[in-house]
DNA sequence: CGGGATCCTTAAGGATACTG
DNA sequence: CAGTATCCTTAAGGATCCCG
């Protein structure tokens, strides 16, 4: 178990702890995001891409989510975007150094779900039965 | 760059590779979860909680969210709870095995965050300068 | 083509009160 | 103590239209 995490940081740095733990807080809690995931995993894989080719890339996003995480992502430096001034507009994404840190930081997880996905779904299962039986016994009961 | 992400599953299993693909992005849906990881994190760090303790590892959760992330997670197989049958009422959480490797994997992304949150804000910085000189120009324009 | 602006609907999430 | 149940508010997110 690598212990280095957020507390880890305290011996380092001297500025306010609090201040350190709530920004890197936050920024978990904006990139652990799952169009921010899915976007990134595509990035990564493809390179280069443009805005309808993300699109296609991630089914089922609409196109202002898209626009919006990209966004967010390029302001956290993430993600390059890049406008090329012609006509119809062209304008390609792709993931900067950080982003490409960021995605491999990620790439635990994802072999995590892919390895473990059946286990989750078993036990899922059994929670729900769990479930089920213990709500016809309380409606038995009354 | 490690290439074995969602799509270096396909040679491997036969099964409906589109549900597999489905079922993983679920899962990454639900464990990317801002309080999952936060959760995650604090009973990684002390072990076993009881409820209100978690409540005060984590700030800002409140009690519902507490109950329903926790209950999630005891669902997904990532949390074990466990109900002392005394009054007033005692449960204990802790991480199971696979709760522990999902803490681990993503330990690579608060690293990340750590390293890198300075970084982020100078980026986040730099986009805002640049988007209000935009709006300025846009309002001068017309 | 790549969005911005607007409207509208659903759902996430907080506050409060009650219970075994 | 560790929840469940209810209400209520905010905001996330989809659909649509339009524009450079």
């Amino acid at each position: 178990m690598p212990a280095s995490k957020t507390k880890g940081h305290a011996a380092v740095c001297p500025i306010s702890n609090e201040r350190v733990e709530l920004l890197v807080t936050e920024i978990i809690g904006r990139v652990a995001d799952k169009w921010t995931m899915l976007i990134l995993e595509e990035l990564e894989q493809h390179g280069t891409l443009r805005f309808t080719e993300v699109r296609k890339c991630v089914p089922g996003i609409s196109q202002k989510m898209l626009t919006q995480t990209l966004r967010q992502m390029e302001r956290d430096g993430i993600v390059l975007r890049t406008v090329h001034p012609v006509v119809p507009p062209h304008v390609d994404y792709e993931l900067t150094e950080l982003g490409g840190c960021l995605g491999e930081a990620f790439c635990g997880v994802w072999q995590w779900a892919e390895k473990n996905f059946a286990r989750i779904e078993k036990s899922r299962a059994a929670f729900d039965k769990r479930a089920e039986k213990a709500a016809t016994k309380t409606a038995a009961t009354r």
